[in-house]
DNA sequence: CTCCGGGATC
DNA sequence: GATCCCGGAG
C-alpha cells in the first residue's frame, strides 16, 4: 500500500516507477528516501508545476470573484465543464453580482438554467445570494463553516469557496480528485463509503497543508481536479502523462484500472409517460410543476405516469387539464434521470381557441399558460424541449422512431 | 442503444 | 438511503 516514490535500485518490483529527472524539479542528484511529509510536499509541487503549464484555460480560472467561483462551483456539481461554460458565461453576464440575483425573480432564474438539470441548485442558489445580501451585506464568508450554513454549500463546495477564492488551506473531494487520491494513495476501501470518505478527506486536507507555503491552496486543489479530469481518468488514465506518476500506489501496483473502487448503482425503473402537447395556434398549453420535486419550478407540456393514450386522458383530467379535442400519438421520447427512466409517449391535440386556464392545478402542477412555444424567458427542462420537438417533427420521422 | 460520471439535502 | 438531470463515450 505504501507508495515508493523511489524503488532501490535493484528492487524486485515490476514497475519499479522511475523518475524522469528531466520532467520534475530535480532536487538533490542523490536524494535521501523522503519521509512522509518530504512526499507530500513533492506531489504537491509536482502537481502545481504540471497545472501551471497543462491547465485549462477556463473563465472561472479568470476571476478572482468570489460569487463568480460560487457560481462556477455550483454550477459544476455533477455537471461537465464543456457543458458549463456557456451557461456560466450567460449567468454572469445577467447576474454580474450577488445583489443582481438577489434582486431576480425565480423564474428568470431558472430560464438561465435550463438545461443544466438539477434545477435545485438554481433555486436554492438564489436563495443563498439573498442570504448572502441581507446577512452578509452581499460578502461570501470566507470562512468554511460559515460557508456551509449557506443554502446548497456543502463539504466539496465550501472547500473549493474557500481555497480557489480566498486561498486558505482547506481540502476538497469532488469525484475528481477521490479518484486521485484514491490512485495516489492506493485507498481501496469504496469511495463513496463512510471509511473511504474519511480517508478521502484526510488525505486531501493532509496534503493541502503540506502544500501551503510552497504552493498556494488553491492552486493545489485545482490541480488534483484538473489531474483527474484530463489525465487520471476513470478509463484508460494517461499515466505516461502523469505529474506524480512516480509517487502513485495504484501504478506501482498495477492496480490503476481497479482504482477507485465504487459501489456499483442500482438499476433505475422505468416509467412511462404520456405528454400532452396542446395546440391552439402558435401557442401550447405549458403548465408549471411546483417547486420542489422533479422539474420543480418548471414549465412543460403537462405529462402523466400513463402508458396508453385513454389513461392519460383521465389522469389530466385530474391534473387540472381537459384536452377536449382527440389526442393523437405524434412520437416517443426517451429520458434518463438518476434514479428513473422516463419513457414518454408525445401526443398532441389541436384545439380551436386556448380555454381559460384555472388558477390553480392539481399536483404537481401549479398553474397554466398558452405559451409560444419558443418561450425563453421561464424554465424549460431538456425533456420538455425533446417533447415539443417531437410534436413539431414531420409524421414520418414520428412514425420511424423507435422505443 | 447502454453505460457512466458528477454533489447536496433531508 | 432516496431524490434530483444531462451529455459524452462506446
Amino acid at each position: 500500500m505504501s507508495a515508493a516514490p523511489r524503488s532501490p535500485a535493484g528492487a524486485g518490483q515490476k514497475r519499479a516507477p522511475r523518475r524522469r529527472a528531466a520532467e520534475q524539479d530535480p532536487g538533490p542528484a542523490l536524494p535521501p528516501a523522503p519521509d512522509a511529509g518530504e512526499r507530500d510536499r513533492e506531489i504537491a509541487a509536482a502537481l502545481a508545476a504540471w497545472f501551471d503549464r497543462a491547465a485549462r484555460d477556463l473563465p472561472w480560472r479568470r476571476t478572482r470573484d468570489p460569487y463568480a467561483i460560487w457560481l462556477s462551483e455550483v454550477m459544476l456539481q455533477q455537471t461537465r465543464v464543456d457543458t458549463v461554460i456557456p451557461y456560466y458565461e450567460r449567468f454572469l453576464a445577467r447576474y454580474p453580482t450577488v445583489f443582481a440575483l438577489a434582486a431576480a425573480e425565480i423564474d428568470d432564474v431558472l430560464s438561465l438554467w435550463s438545461g443544466l438539470g438539477y434545477y435545485r441548485r438554481a433555486r436554492v442558489l438564489h436563495l443563498a445570494a439573498r442570504e448572502v445580501t441581507a446577512r452578509h451585506d452581499g460578502a461570501l464568508p470566507r470562512d468554511v463553516d460559515a460557508l456551509r450554513a449557506l443554502p446548497g454549500v456543502g463539504a466539496y463546495t465550501a472547500g473549493a469557496i474557500a481555497s480557489i477564492a480566498y486561498e486558505q488551506p482547506v481540502p476538497l473531494v469532488d469525484g475528481n480528485v477521490a479518484r486521485v487520491l484514491s490512485r495516489i494513495e492506493g485507498i481501496d476501501d469504496d469511495i463513496r463509503s463512510a471509511a473511504g470518505t474519511r480517508k478521502l478527506w484526510s488525505t486531501a486536507e493532509r496534503l493541502v497543508r503540506a502544500a501551503a507555503g510552497s504552493v498556494q491552496p488553491g492552486r493545489f486543489n485545482q490541480a488534483l481536479m484538473e489531474l483527474g479530469a484530463t489525465v487520471c481518468t476513470p478509463r484508460n488514465p494517461r499515466c505516461e502523462a502523469c505529474p506524480v506518476l512516480g509517487s502513485c500506489a495504484a501504478r506501482a501496483l498495477g492496480r490503476e484500472a481497479e482504482l477507485p473502487v465504487i459501489s456499483p448503482k442500482r438499476d433505475v425503473p422505468a416509467v412511462a409517460m404520456v405528454a400532452a402537447v396542446v395546440r391552439s395556434g402558435d401557442r401550447v398549453l405549458f403548465v408549471r410543476r411546483a417547486d420542489g420535486g422533479l422539474f420543480g419550478g418548471l414549465w412543460e407540456p403537462p405529462m402523466v405516469e400513463a402508458k396508453a393514450l385513454a389513461d392519460a386522458r383521465a389522469l389530466l383530467e385530474q391534473a387540472g387539464v381537459e384536452p377536449d379535442a382527440p389526442l393523437r400519438e405524434v412520437g416517443r421520447v426517451r429520458h434518463i434521470l438518476t434514479h428513473r427512466r422516463l419513457d414518454v409517449t408525445v401526443a398532441r391535440a389541436e384545439v380551436a381557441a386556448p380555454w381559460r386556464c384555472r388558477a390553480k392545478l392539481a399536483a404537481p402542477y401549479e398553474k397554466a399558460a398558452w405559451l409560444d412555444p419558443g418561450v425563453l424567458d421561464i424554465g424549460v427542462s431538456k425533456l420538455a424541449r425533446k417533447v415539443l420537438s417531437a410534436a413539431s417533427a414531420p409524421p414520418a420521422a414520428a412514425a420511424r422512431r423507435r422505443r
